[in-house]
RNA sequence: GCUCCCUUCGUCUAUCGGUUAGGACGCCAGGUUUUCAACCUGGAAAGAGGGGUUCGAUUCCCCUAGGGAGUACCA
């Protein structure tokens, strides 16, 4: 098996959006088929009709494409594929690696509650195991496995190792239900299969059902895919990630404004590793990520680390690309859309603002001066360095501006020089200025923002402010 | 209850029997500085506990503790 194309695939259910443990079995599962030449496909488990929605799916789709996981072709259906999943049910039933069961769920409620009373195995033993068909009553029943009930099963898994399991831990599980629908078991398995999935890559709170429906394969003599179980994502305290954690939904980091590459490189890191390296380029991720280097513990989401990370992919990011993902961010949280001036003005800026952003709001907040017009409101904070002497000096600067030969060292050299003649430093008159250009009191270099704005700008808004 | 999985600085992790246990984020101190961001220098900070195996254990085995998952005619 190990010379077919990889194939992967991501399989959630669409009963909420996209989790943040969700998006990163996506990556992982992209990472290692764009890595390996293989195939990304996407198959929504819609077969809980009463909790599917077609908002989630919908919900789904956006994350990863945010996300930038392409799959390879159209999002698969568990739902559509129901006969073909009773298909094989029937054909294991032929086989004799299946039986009909006619226990009704009273039946086996009442059982697993004596069993819990006397507290012994909870495990259902349906009668109907060795029944001859000729015996069978004409009522409703169920498909189930028949499941080996002595010896053991080791499975090898990527990540965790050998595992092995008692064969009497494991119960004969329903595989079509009474009502003649397959359970999530049978169609995981047969959707795999018939999908030619070789790698299944996916949380380890699938690792015991990993055993169930290895069951299915054995019966079948279906190629078993590699398995690779995943530990889960929990919040910064350890616990399971949850709404108090605050944002668990991909949508919600973008809403947030994280870069997608920022996203994708802390995600991957986060319980994967290679080596000491922790900033790296797609190209990179997909180079190095291996089964392998994923870890066995479960790792804790950290904001902090998230936002390094999103601030150096910010700062190497191309100024278009860029600006293509901030007119994104503004569109997904429903803000209005720039002007062609701002985003002219926005790209002009660019070099200067990615340099001291992690995100997109704070490189926006810090984009102030290239967004507004004149005239330019200080805020609260910057008009407090607007008082009359600094608002005199401006006034002396205007006219040296005029000449100027509008180069950052020369831009430098007047306002360092004109800051000398009053006896005082750059630093106290950058204050004013920024106050002047940007009416923020953060901003980028006071000089940069002449440069991105002009001389004629520039000194408009000087004036304004003197005046 | 039973079964399986996990456990190195606060956090993410390196180490694949022999290291002064390394890196990154964060934190603290200092420096640079035009605000923010960045940057530079230095610092504090870890093998859950107990038994083995071994000349030697973070590394291999067992037990305990703590965490997680599964145990459905849910997915």
């Amino acid at each position: 098996m190990s010379d077919r194309t990889v194939v992967t695939r991501f399989a959630p259910s669409p009963t909420g959006a996209l989790h943040i443990g969700g998006a990163r079995t996506a990556l992982f599962n992209w990472l290692y088929a764009r890595g390996n030449g293989g195939k990304f496909l996407l198959r929504i488990e819609d077969t809980d009709k009463a909790r599917s929605t077609e908002e989630n799916r919908q919900a789904i789709l956006d994350g990863l494409t945010w996300l930038g996981l392409d799959w390879d072709g159209e999002p698969a259906s568990q739902a559509a594929n129901a006969d073909r999943h009773a298909e094989v049910a029937l054909q294991m039933l032929a086989e004799g690696t299946a039986y009909k069961c006619f226990s009704t769920q009273e039946e086996i409620e009442a059982f697993r509650e004596e069993a819990r009373a006397n507290k012994s195995s909870t495990l259902f033993r349906s009668p109907w195991r060795d029944v001859p068909e000729a015996d069978h009553p004409d009522g409703p029943f169920v498909i189930r496995v028949k499941a080996p009930r002595e010896g053991s099963t080791t499975l090898h898994d990527e990540v965790q190792g050998d595992v092995t399991y008692q064969n009497d831990q494991l119960d004969d599980m329903v595989m079509l239900r009474s009502d003649g629908s397959p359970v999530y078991m049978l169609a995981v398995v047969v959707d795999d299969h018939d999908m030619g999935v070789t790698h299944v890559i996916r949380g380890d709170d699938h690792l015991a059902n990993a055993f169930r429906q290895n069951l299915i394969y054995d019966a079948m003599g279906w190629e078993k895919p590699v398995l690779a179980h995943i530990p889960l994502i929990f919040g910064p305290d350890g616990k399971k990630l949850s709404k108090r954690h605050g944002a668990t939904g991909a949508a919600e980091y973008q809403a947030m404004g994280y870069p997608a590459a920022g996203m994708r490189n802390y995600l991957t890191r986060l319980g994967w590793s290679h080596g000491d390296d922790e900033f790296f380029t797609d190209a990179q991720a997909r180079d190095w990520f291996d089964l392998g280097g994923i870890g066995k513990s479960p790792a804790r989401f950290d904001t902090k680390k998230l936002e390094n990370l999103c601030g150096q992919h910010i700062a190497v990011a191309e100024d278009a690309a860029l600006l293509h993902e901030v007119t994104d961010y503004l569109a997904a949280t429903g803000a209005p859309a720039l002007t062609s001036q701002q985003n002219d003005g926005l790209l002009t800026a660019m070099p200067s603002l990615k340099e001291r952003s992690k995100t997109f709001p704070e490189l926006l907040d810090k984009a102030h001066f290239v967004l507004t017009s004149r005239p330019v409101v200080p805020d609260e904070k910057s008009a407090k360095s607007l008082d009359g002497v600094h608002k005199g000096i401006l006034a002396e600067l205007t006219p040296q501006l005029q000449d100027a030969s509008w180069t950052r060292d020369d831009l430098q050299g007047i306002v360092s020089a004109l800051a000398e003649a009053h006896d005082t430093k750059l630093g106290k008159l950058a204050g004013p200025l920024r106050a002047a250009l940007a009416g923020r009191a953060v901003s980028p270099s006071v000089f940069d923002m002449m440069l991105v704005l002009g001389r004629e700008e520039s000194i408009a808004r000087i004036q304004d402010a003197a005046g």
